[in-house]
DNA sequence: ATTGCTCATTTTATGTACAAAATCGTCAAG
DNA sequence: CTTGACGATTTTGTACATAAAATGAGCAAT
């Protein structure tokens, strides 16, 4: 009898927990393996997650409503064209979002808050983006450990969803060296200031920051074939 | 995103392009006929438009991407409630964009431009709040001149999703006397400002213009019972 | 040959009907 | 007051029908 129990959670949560089609489809269009302009054929779709279309038209427009997928009546959906342009809108954005959270972040933040911080720069300073997955990963948990806990989380959940565009977008291209010494540096700068309660010059810096990573990137991708 | 045409404007509304399920619901949504928290229950939905249920189901999703439904697991999509708080987020994400957009306004400007503006002041001022849903609407479009030829078209998307709510919000509450002179003397500033091509100061009359909008209406929803 | 057209055929999106699974409400028993 | 069973309600998934759009073959005019 009591060998027949427990078949659920084999473990904590190592096993995923089963991704949505939703979160396919999302991850397939920011992670670039579907391409701009791509068609997205629901029934091609519901055949490769080995489900109903429904699902699919549901998750479809989803993400039509999120932006990542553009729809025109009675001839589907294709994948929405991430280029240059639509980047730099985004950063453009960042630029003004992120000081703001920043320097709410300055405001409260206690001596544990900036030690997490802290820890964060500097692991990212030990590595030194010899293993760029990784580093992004810990650049950004640094900037969520700043944000996540702000009021505004309209802005909290912009910031995020710009962020993972971004992310899968930094991906593809190659950090220069110079950017890359840029980016210790910079957070670094910004470390500092925290730890000086200095808003203004926390935001001014992130601004600097935000702005530099966004001028990087439309740099590669508008030199780099791919 | 940029799919979301030019439903404004001074244009032809002779024959309505019969609005869709989507529409219908955001619109209930967006002008409180459906309150906060409210569950959104397709069956009743597809009845009362007289549609099958796949068409409420897609469109109650792309208003969850689009966050004005939350859905929950197996107990379906309900109202986003859009309290003080939500508006205040807006606000403040406004704050930060109106400027930048205005900013630009200001720098690319021909007299026929300014011209278009100020004739839309000059009625706000004529009509001087005697009829406030005219009021509303010039407004909107005193500030879509500025903004829509932008060539950031996210922020252009955000600033409109943001009015739209905004709009339907100060809609449920009156305006005070002291705001509607205010209103139209940050209008009048904004002109001559731009009439002065100072885009510095454009950009700052715009950004107390905005939160000077939202503390009142943000003041209004707590005060009034509603 | 190439272009541009019609028209039948196929593909695809969109709408309807129904089945399975989960949740919610109610009420009786402890 | 709490617990648990059971029926009603509602969500979620599947299968199919219809309508619109893409495709491509055939063919006439340049």
């Amino acid at each position: 009898m009591s060998d027949v129990v427990a078949i659920e959670a084999p473990a904590p949560d190592t096993a995923e927990p089963a991704a949505s089609v939703y979160e396919l489809i999302r991850d397939d269009i920011i992670s670039g393996r579907l391409t701009a302009n791509q068609k997205l054929i629901v029934a091609d779709l519901a055949e490769r997650f080995g489900t109903s279309t429904n699902p699919v038209r549901e998750a479809l427009h989803q993400l039509r409503g999120e932006g990542f997928v553009v729809m025109t009546p009675n001839r589907g959906a294709r994948v929405r064209p991430m280029g240059a342009d639509f980047i730099r809108d985004i950063y453009e954005i960042e630029v003004l979002i992120e000081p703001m959270l920043t320097r709410w972040f300055v405001r409260i933040a206690t001596d544990e808050d900036i030690k997490i911080v802290e820890d964060l720069c500097v692991r990212m300073e030990q590595i030194n983006y010899s293993d760029p997955p990784l580093h992004g990963e810990l650049d950004t948990q640094f900037h969520h450990a700043m944000y996540h806990r702000h009021y505004n989380r309209h802005a909290v959940d912009l910031w995020w969803k710009h962020r993972e565009i971004l992310k899968a977008m930094s991906r593809r291209y190659p950090t220069s060296m110079a950017r890359r010494v840029a980016v210790l540096k910079e957070h670094r700068d910004l470390l500092e200031a925290i730890k000086a309660h200095d808003e203004e010059r926390a935001g001014a810096i992130v601004a600097l920051h935000v702005e530099g990573s966004g001028k990087h990137i439309i740099g590669q991708m508008t030199t780099t074939p791919r």
